[in-house]
DNA sequence: TACTAGTTATAAG
DNA sequence: TGTTATAAATAGT
């Protein structure tokens, strides 16, 4: 005979703060996708621009924007009007430093556009990720030599930080993208983002 | 007699573009009065950071924001005192891109060495910048009388590119932070009008 | 992750 | 704006 599986279905929940570890984690992730449901609902339903951006409990930044976070952002916070952002200039090394006020909107576009990129990029690794095998090599333990390579790397850095004070030039890295083509597609970003201005580029890097 | 009023109740509905102009304002309405109380509630239950601009049909913005949306949103561009690092930040001009599903492990694996790249160097970055530095460093110009450095700090990354395939780390590293305060009030501004203070300036330019 | 059942959101009127 | 009945989100298993 079937053995009923009677589970007590939905149950109303206080609206207070879970206090379960645990728990708060489950329905954090519920929920929080549940609203990036929703917003993009309402994107697709009314056609409107929504950003939203959630600090988990762990701290960690997630998104939802359409068409993007940054130009959503950008927009709010700057309603007096601004320049239509510039596509990226593969070739172009560097990003005018600003001197101006009205200026300052073209290097917040640029940090947003890291963000963005890294979003992407993060994006796409879930998705292979998801797809491919439950276990990969580079799941594993980091050994010493990466630590060896890092306090190396760190050495090379202080160095030439003493020796970056008196340099004059525009430190403003220019971001290449490749095209970041997505249609119909709002983002839905678990991955978070960590905007560093990467001066990597101009020294030719990767 | 009680004569029927047969609503339909809520009928599903197509998950496209309101035609109707009127209905769209409506759906609209509703919608985003839903989603920014499904917002409230995360954030009650979760103890969780949100911010959500949203601008209507007519170009209006609306916004939702705990404990304020210019706090997060400094808070999201600004992440480089955290070590929120899950996924990495990275300006990876030249990706390689996978023709075949063959290759798709191969572009994985790439991508992986991109992502641990900037995670480490975010990290160190990091290390810098607690240091005491009121400046990155990279926000110092960068003239040719740099070119001994930077082929210095050059050398030293490509090192460590090289031995990025071979030492193996955790690509998605669990981040535990401290626990979030969060008052009573949440804010729901149906038409914010906020002042830019000084983006930038959090930005850690200047 | 998937399911169930009571809860909540919301399309229509 | 308020009502109703159904669709959708979700708490608990």
């Amino acid at each position: 005979m079937p053995t009923r599986k009677p589970s007590l279905g939905r149950q109303r929940v206080e609206m207070t703060k879970i206090k379960s570890k645990s728990q708060l984690q489950v329905t954090f992730s519920k929920r929080c996708a549940g609203l990036f449901k929703k917003a993009s609902e309402l994107c697709t339903l009314c056609g409107v621009e929504i950003a939203i951006i959630v600090f988990s409990p762990a701290g960690k930044p997630f998104s939802f924007g359409h068409p993007s976070v940054e130009s959503i952002v950008n927009k709010f916070i700057n309603q007096s009007g601004s320049k239509a952002i510039t596509p990226p200039q593969a070739l172009t090394p560097v990003e005018p430093r600003p001197a101006k006020a009205g200026e300052l909107n073209q290097h917040l576009r640029w940090l947003l556009e890291q963000q963005e990129l890294e979003k992407k990029k993060a994006e796409m690794l879930d998705e292979l990720r998801q797809a491919g095998q439950t276990q990969f090599w580079w799941e594993a333990p980091v050994d010493s030599l990466a630590l060896h390579e890092l306090q190396q790397l760190q050495a090379a850095l202080e160095e030439l930080k003493k020796n970056v004070a008196s340099f004059t030039s525009n430190p403003w890295p220019s971001f290449t993208s490749s095209p970041q083509v997505s249609p119909d597609a709002y983002e839905y970003v678990p991955a978070p983002t960590y905007p560093i201005p990467s001066p990597m580029t101009e020294l030719g890097f990767y």
